[in-house]
DNA sequence: CGCCAGGCCTGCACGC
DNA sequence: TGCGTGCAGGCCTGGC
């Protein structure tokens, strides 16, 4: 699901309530997601404050000083900020009560009176994909929910973005970096030299630019008139020019809505986002062009689907 | 039942 | 032999 549009919707949703907040708690339900995820969890982050949520590609970052918590929404993930029942109690007025960490198995529900779980955990019930909460002494917690368990929770001590899922990734497509390396019609020109590979897998891969999925691939691709189908080879200065554009923009704009909700993307609040009434083809496989009427097609590119315009996006 | 779905790492075969 | 490259497979669940 989450593409950067989404995971930078969780983001600015997310970080007012985390950032300066400190960490009580962690509740790990079900570690088993695309790696499992780190047992001493509760150990490392309980007391930590947090002072940052940043993004880099679809990873989002927790800076908690000590170390990061690398977070990755995969296909079907979510982030929430939901409220804690009752408030946590002050640190310190609770003599016995050991910091509020919980135990893999632990769970937080309101009704049932389940043993072991101390009042302050109570909250809304977990849902059956509910694999990890962080409680915070805010009042909060941030939820994270994953059907298809594409997604990771990771810990980091250390620069971040020498993490060896970081280390190689492209540039940020909606930044620049002075100097060098910025995602610009000349860099995609070079990046796309002598490659034989369809632009649309090229735009997709994370060594190039970070951030572009599937629905995002085709919304550009349509934006700047350029097939799918299309050697990345083959693109002049001018057309990586209009494709560097035109990702920017699609970008930008999904942004602005929200990101896109398909099936069961939410933001930090739980709402879904807007973006895909505006697609122009992404499954809108056989309706007709929004442009010129033509029926959208729907092709396989490397087991993806991509959907475009024969008539206004030329080889 | 089979097929499809927003991501992305790994490993293989291939050609220079 | 050693690469860069381009595929295919795998991880999962849910919905049509």
């Amino acid at each position: 699901m989450p593409e950067l549009p989404e995971v930078e919707t969780t983001r600015r949703g997310l970080a007012a309530h985390l950032e300066g907040a400190t960490v009580t708690g962690v509740v790990i339900r079900n570690a088993r997601l695309r790696w499992p995820i780190p047992e001493n969890l509760p150990e490392l982050l309980s007391g930590q404050a947090v002072i940052s949520l940043k993004r880099r590609a679809k990873y989002l970052l927790l800076d908690c000083g000590r170390g990061t918590l690398i977070l990755h929404l995969g296909m079907s993930g979510s982030l929430r900020i939901l409220p804690l029942a009752t408030p946590p109690v002050p640190a310190g007025s609770q003599g016995s009560s050991p910091k509020n960490i919980v135990a893999p198995s632990a769970s937080c529900f309101e009704r049932g009176g389940m043993p072991g779980v101390s009042p302050q955990l109570r909250c809304d019930p977990p849902a059956i994909h509910d694999h990890f909460d962080l409680l915070l002494d805010n009042g909060k917690l941030m939820r994270l929910r994953d059907p298809r368990r594409f997604g990771a929770v990771l810990w980091h001590e250390g620069d971040v973005h020498a993490h060896p899922l970081l280390a190689r990734l492209g540039p940020e497509p909606l930044e620049d970096y002075p100097g060098k390396n910025s995602f610009d019609a000349r860099y995609l020109y070079q990046a796309t030299r002598g490659r034989n590979v369809a632009i649309k897998a090229l735009i997709m891969n994370n060594h190039i630019v970070v951030g572009v999925g599937n629905i995002y691939a085709c919304e550009a691709l349509f934006s700047a008139g350029i097939s799918p189908l299309l050697k990345a080879g083959k693109l002049s200065l001018a057309r990586c020019d209009k494709l560097v554009t035109a990702i920017r923009t699609t970008l930008s704009a999904a942004i602005l809505a929200g990101g896109s909700t398909l099936r069961d993307f939410v933001n930090a609040s739980g709402n879904p986002g807007y973006f895909q009434q505006q697609h122009w083809v992404y499954a809108r496989a056989g309706e007709p062009c929004r442009c010129c009427g033509a029926p959208i097609r729907q092709i396989k590119q490397g087991q993806r689907s991509s959907f475009y315009c024969e008539n206004c996006q030329k080889g």
